[in-house]
DNA sequence: CTGAAAGCGCTAACAT
DNA sequence: ATGTTAGCGCTTTCAG
């Protein structure tokens, strides 16, 4: 357990700090036999940097702090791969913290990387909250991830209306005459989606209803209002499901299956999230894939911008546009479901 | 940007630093009005504690660092969220470092949190590696989690025999007589699967048989596998088939119905390490439950227990015990289908 | 190319 | 209960 000190380097390479500390950090303007010699020593002792001290001596470092509400839904896990192979072709370090899903520890991590001196760091704040940006300008470079803020902060986000969009549209495609929305769009993404819908209805003659504006969003509701939905005479009941979320559309489909419809046989069902961890029912679930992946990349990439040119710009808000994934639980002819038996190979690449 | 110091706050707040520091770590020791005092003068001022320097000057650290090899494998998140949760209760913070699948990075990162005076490590090495904890005496406590060492370092490892075990006796429960194991046993976790299966197969009077020792264990292999014994006339081709992994169990589900083979229908298949996300298949994959959240969870005691006695005890090795979830791929009777057909409301869970 | 010395911001003794 | 001060281990001037 004993420390070991640059200083105790120093003695063993027979150098003093000060070259011990060029070798580790500036190897260029130390000779090679003394850099041979201080890296000999730094085996030999089983040195570790003390990174407190280096960075309290005023280098800069080269780590981001990712703060995620949450470590079990797939868009998180997807912008932490993104972000984390970014900064590291970039030559940063990534450390991410789970929030939990509590406002306060979400706040707590941020301040904690805010203290511990990264380079930047990256917030997707909780969903169902009405996230207040500090208005303390941060010590360092800051992005908010899968935020829709008027506020004059970077952020990047989904593009949720364009999700929204896109599976009405497909809905169209699959020659849905009635179209029920279901899920309560209590926070600002699903109400984003909602617009999207509401906007690609407009160019449709389908029917659109929202319907079981319960209190929450879990596989449950969904259970429940594909139930609800399948007591209704078949005149009434809706030939296509879209779910504001994929956990709600997977329920769905499960209610639907409790009450003895089958998808996509009787009625068709999409979510609209791409969140792979929804897809645990019997139907592979049509969904839109959403580009958490290349959120966080870009979000990497606003932090890198802003620390090549402090102060030079104006904050950014970016919108990553998502794209559709046809799956079984969509697959209206026949034909379409002989395609979509067909293995998908890649389910990794959604996460 | 400007950075404010403790200093600032004291001159604000009309306080001495020590004074101010003692508002901030030991709250008991000052006056409640000074207290308020100093408060409002950090909020004021949007004060946020220089991490590095506060370490420096010798308080120990409340962060545990964990280094895991991917975020995408749902063992490994479960890991994650058991630690986080084991961490907070005991009034720590966890941070997460991803490595990327990477070898280097896994010790690079580990490198970092050691340097960075954590109070604790926690580490996943990499599966498909012949890891070798550093001989290195670390200078903070440290778990390896998910490995199997005779080393004496603490590990807390899933128990694999018990998760062969299981399957294997699952499978003789359903009355399967030829019995397939498909993915190749390249490292310990694998390789301890199959002694679970060799040794519940000696209570079984089924035969069994190892086929496909490909080079990878990925989706497509499995699919490869799945497709290559429904070529086999139906004497010689399995009832029952496990794969290593989850994620062969969907490929080969996959082959089968591409070769014109229907699970549970013509044939039984199950996996054996719990991972929801090889669940994307049309049909729910029966499988073992890996204990990943409690490994994270009794990683973290671990740590606590070496923090509170240092050098008090030997280095322990902790097995968890796995548990089987039966879903629809094993239903082998009219009955059990039905059952298993039934929605899965706790999705959530097994995350 | 190398060595000596001045802090970085904070905490914890110690002194008051 | 509050103020004063000596480092924590390192990087980085600045001389040699």
């Amino acid at each position: 357990m004993a420390r070991i000190r640059i200083s105790d380097v120093a003695r063993e390479a027979g150098v003093s700090v000060g070259t011990a500390s060029n070798a580790l950090n500036h190897p260029n303007k130390v000779k090679q036999e003394t850099l041979d010699q201080v890296n000999a020593a730094i085996a030999r002792l089983g040195y570790v940097p003390n990174q407190a001290a280096r960075q309290l001596a005023g280098s800069e470092s080269r780590v981001f702090g990712l703060v995620l509400p949450r470590l079990d839904h797939a868009f998180s896990l997807q912008i932490a791969n993104g972000a984390q192979a970014e900064s590291r072709k970039r030559g940063y370090d990534l450390l991410i913290a789970s929030a939990g899903n509590d406002d306060i520890l979400t706040n707590h991590y941020m301040r904690y990387f805010l203290g511990a001196h990264v380079a930047g760091v990256l917030v997707q704040p909780m969903a169902d909250t009405s996230w207040d940006p500090e208005t303390q300008e941060a010590p360092v470079p800051t992005v908010y991830l899968d935020v829709h803020s008027r506020a004059a902060v970077n952020c990047v986000a989904a593009d949720n209306e364009a999700q929204g969009r896109l599976i009405m549209e497909h809905a169209t495609d699959r020659g849905a005459r009635r179209v029920a929305i279901i899920g309560k769009p209590d926070f600002m993404q699903l109400t984003l989606r909602t617009y999207g819908i509401r906007e690609a209805a407009r160019n449709a003659d389908a029917e659109v209803e929202f319907v079981g504006l319960g209190s929450w969003n879990s596989v449950k509701d969904g259970f429940e209002l594909g139930r609800e939905l399948a007591r209704r005479s078949p005149e009434a009941r809706p030939d296509f499901v879209i779910g504001l979320t994929d956990v709600l559309a997977a329920g769905a489909i499960a209610g639907f299956a409790a009450a003895g419809l089958s998808v996509p046989n009787d009625l068709l069902v999409a979510g609209c999230d791409g969140n792979p961890l929804a897809w645990g029912g019997t139907v592979p679930l049509t969904t839109i894939k959403s580009p958490g992946y290349e959120i966080g990349q870009k979000g990497v990439q606003l932090l890198l911008d802003e620390l090549s040119q402090p102060e030079a710009h104006e904050p950014r808000q970016e919108l990553v546009a998502p794209s559709l994934i046809e799956r079984m639980s969509t697959a209206s002819t026949p034909a379409e479901r002989k395609r979509a038996e067909e293995p998908e190979l890649d389910l990794a690449e959604y996460l």
